[in-house]
DNA sequence: AACGTCGTGTAGATTGATCTACGTCGGGTA
DNA sequence: TACCCGACGTAGATCAATCTACACGACGTT
């Protein structure tokens, strides 16, 4: 069966295509009988207006959502941000999606991009600046999570400096010494310069430094999910030894991290564990991961905001900077903590 | 910078826009000098063809994919295998998203065929069967997770009541009784026949009462993520004391379940726990969740086989059946079992 | 030399919705 | 009666790529 087109509706109704689409975009100019006749024989038809055709004149009023690893469940907390944001003012929004494994987000933002999308948000790509910069003269792109200071492009982040001082000073203060830090390993050769990651990654040695403790640094490098952070931290511990507590540059990796202590026989004793974005496995009781919070629900809507406003007109760049809090539950408990917890 | 369009690169090359365009199909009747030529002009103009251009004329080479709560680990295992199985022979993926809490399935699949999408994978979407049955004779749907008899579309399922069986079987087995399940409360009023949970739940009923366990037929009502599970749990036992088994609908809703008991102070002594769907964060050693895994991984490259099919002409709809397997873990291990668990 | 053929390239129609520019009709006013 | 104005409706151009039908040489064959 043939798509019905705005002419068959036309034919239908016995007025002109001209009519439909004005019925079709409540334009004035259209008599209530006429209206009644139209949506009769839309109804009728089971027409639809294509997309396709629509883009050829004009805009999508569509939103394009790139992430670069759909199972991550801060992703999935910022989509919800924005979808909350956007029912107000319905975008239609579509997710291009990457392969987890390869990570490339040219390929995602270009594709949104050949689709004429209104806007792009772009969370944590994993792509350089000068191109990021170049792109973003052809669409409307708010970027969530990159500090770099490039101009064409919103930014919304979270402070990850602050975040990682807080995690990193409250393992010092409970004791520990030995404080590993489990950092994302991109694949690509590209600097990383400006991403969460390096942020925390660099916070991370220079708290360590001025704590003194510069020479117990030790950075464990895994792809930010649960399966390769289990594989690298059971590997550093073969090479290195068993650290008194580990970092981890998000709740993925911690996940990891916690499965590989497990195998050892480890404890929260032994070694107290951190991870980052609160998700919200990371507050089941069962798990209990201590966790940095940097509001991946405001990072959704916010990022919307800026990007209707990049729509509607705006030239110069915007910068938000989210506080982060740090929400400490077992998983770093000092030891007396610990047993409190056990006796309720 | 207005975007570069067929005509300015065949302008700047000083070839016809059909050549061009040929070009760009590596269609046959192209010179290699003018090859290099357009080649050349693309690049410099940093050209890239418009989707929507295309799209109205044949193809878009573009499969579109809808779940209706991104969020759910199950959905992001299917969508690997489905990028994973792309990989080959790369159509365009893009990911329908729909508000969590609404789960309205009509409006995203619709977004799809306006998009004139190639083929459209639906992930257990919350609509009634007429519409889908209709929707399929516009454009090839395969559907994951519905034991429907509808015709128009194929569908790939796990075995959910063989599933269900293993699971509740293991309970009794072990000794339980009190099994309550929690089953999805879908809010719209549509009925949800040959929907995964409700195989599951008649499955769970007729097992209760083979078992001579019909008098426990006990069924927790609640969305199928974390929080909505907890508080239906929570809600539940204070009105009908604390069962002694839950056979939760998936992993998620388990989770909740399992901060429930958390908060009553019950353990898994008390209370054995299953889900369904056996997600990454079941294999946790912090959680151990023993779960029913049905394979989302071979789901999405099996529905990707299927879709392809489809859009190759196939008529005759398809049904493919995943088994399921019972991977048991701590949650709902006997007390012998626990005990060695932890000695060990 | 005339004719056919093959390889390469082009003109122009086509696709569906939008939008401008214009036409028509009815009613009110000079 | 002539004129104008506003409300309603239409014809036809437009958007960017694709694709069919055809043109134009060059070359080989009879």
């Amino acid at each position: 069966m043939q798509r019905a087109t705005i002419a068959d509706v036309a034919a239908t109704a016995g007025v002109s295509r001209a009519a439909v689409s004005k019925v079709l975009r409540n334009a004035h100019g259209v008599s209530p009988d006429m209206r009644t006749r139209v949506e009769h024989a839309v109804e009728q038809l089971g027409y639809r207006p294509r997309i396709a055709a629509r883009a050829m004149r004009g805009s999508t009023n569509t939103i394009g959502i790139v992430v670069n690893h759909l199972a991550n469940h801060f992703f999935a907390e910022v989509l919800e941000g924005v979808i909350e944001e956007n029912s107000a003012e319905p975008y239609q929004l579509i997710v291009a999606p990457t392969a987890p494994s390869r990570s490339d987000g040219h390929e995602a933002i270009e594709s949104l991009y050949d689709r004429e999308v209104d806007g792009i948000i772009a969370v944590a790509p994993l792509v350089d600046l000068e191109w990021l910069e170049r792109m973003s003269s052809r669409v409307p792109i708010v970027v969530i999570g990159r500090h770099d200071e490039a101009g064409g492009y919103d930014t919304v982040v979270g402070d990850d400096a602050a975040g990682t001082e807080a995690a990193v000073h409250h393992l010092i203060d409970t004791g520990r010494t030995s404080i590993a830090h489990v950092t994302h390993a991109d694949s690509h050769a590209r600097s990383d310069a400006g991403t969460p990651h390096a942020i925390r990654r660099d916070t991370y040695a220079r708290v360590m430094r001025e704590s003194g403790l510069a020479a117990h640094t030790r950075l464990i490098w895994a792809r930010f999910e649960e399966q390769p952070a289990y594989e690298a931290t059971l590997r550093d511990i073969a090479e290195n030894g068993v650290p008194d507590a580990v970092f981890a540059g998000n709740d993925d990796a911690a996940l990891g991290v916690l499965r590989a202590l497990h195998d050892i026989g480890a404890t929260a004793r032994d070694v107290a564990l951190v991870g980052y974005d609160n998700t919200r496995i990371a507050a089941n009781p069962a798990v209990s991961l201590t966790s940095v919070d940097q509001q991946g629900h405001a990072m959704g809507r916010t990022a919307f905001g800026l990007l209707r406003e990049r729509i509607g007109g705006r030239r110069e760049p915007a910068r938000v900077t989210l506080p982060t809090a740090l929400i400490i539950r077992r998983s770093s408990a000092s030891s007396s903590q610990i047993n409190q917890e056990s006796q309720r």
